[in-house]
DNA sequence: GTTTGTATACGAAATCATTCGTACAAAGAA
DNA sequence: TTCTTTGTACGAATGATTTCGTATACAAAC
């Protein structure tokens, strides 16, 4: 059904607001776009018509302002852009990925005592 | 000087081939691509050349078949690509992505102790 | 030397992502 | 009611990516 979601980077930066707001109506989409890029607000209508035509969205157009909200997981999105950049930039090793990514980013150490015990449960599992 | 690298999926593909077989004519390059693919020589030529005047491969054009070579290494480019997911799907935690890719991606015990090899080191150097 | 195969260069079509202008409908204020 | 504001719809320009056809040069085989 809902195999390959490949969003844009616009349609990413839809999505993202949707998922940490819920619902939204254009104009609060838009106010939150204005704030780090400038871009009119037919633009972002449009991203989100084209977004619902490719069922990246739903709404609700009972109301004057049509409500949209998020039609595919953040989980699922966040799986489906890192396998392929594993794929694609990785050679397929998820780890080489991990390593280049504790590596060069911050990460405090609340972060990384939630890693470690998610290698922990990963061993117990495992074997 | 070189800023921001920001090669397209096609781009990637050839680059990868360079990364792994070093300098490479288009045909040896074409002929790595059609095995997954098919376009024709005219087009990984074209993009080629393309990549060239972006700056992406140098070549050597003193003889007939020209030869090609990466001029972005490989680390530095997963380490945009990385910072770029991160930023855009991961709300700029590394942590997070790291669990994902650890989560959904199957990584054998030799690849396991590699990373908590590399975290203990970390850690050192943390504190 | 002519033919055949293999190069590069380059123009241009096809597709997609992004952007905006404009038309027009619906509410609400004057 | 008329004017202004705020919505949707939609066509179309722009720019980037991908693709290929064709022109032309060189080299090797015949």
């Amino acid at each position: 059904m809902n195999q390959n979601i490949k969003p844009t980077e616009s349609e990413l930066e839809i999505l993202n607001i949707l998922w940490s707001k819920g619902a939204c109506t254009v104009r609060d989409v838009h106010e939150v776009l204005e704030q780090n890029k400038d871009a009119g607000y037919t633009t972002t209508l449009k991203l989100m018509q084209i977004m619902h035509d490719k069922n990246l969205l739903t709404r609700d157009a009972s109301a004057r302002s049509h409500v949209y909200s998020a039609n595919v997981s953040q989980e699922k999105t966040q799986g489906q852009l890192v396998k392929k950049l594993i794929d694609n930039v990785f050679n397929g090793s998820a780890a080489q990925l991990v390593m280049q990514a504790l590596g060069n980013h911050k990460t405090d150490k609340k972060e990384l005592e939630a890693i470690k015990i998610y290698l922990k449960e990963m061993e117990n599992k495992q074997q």
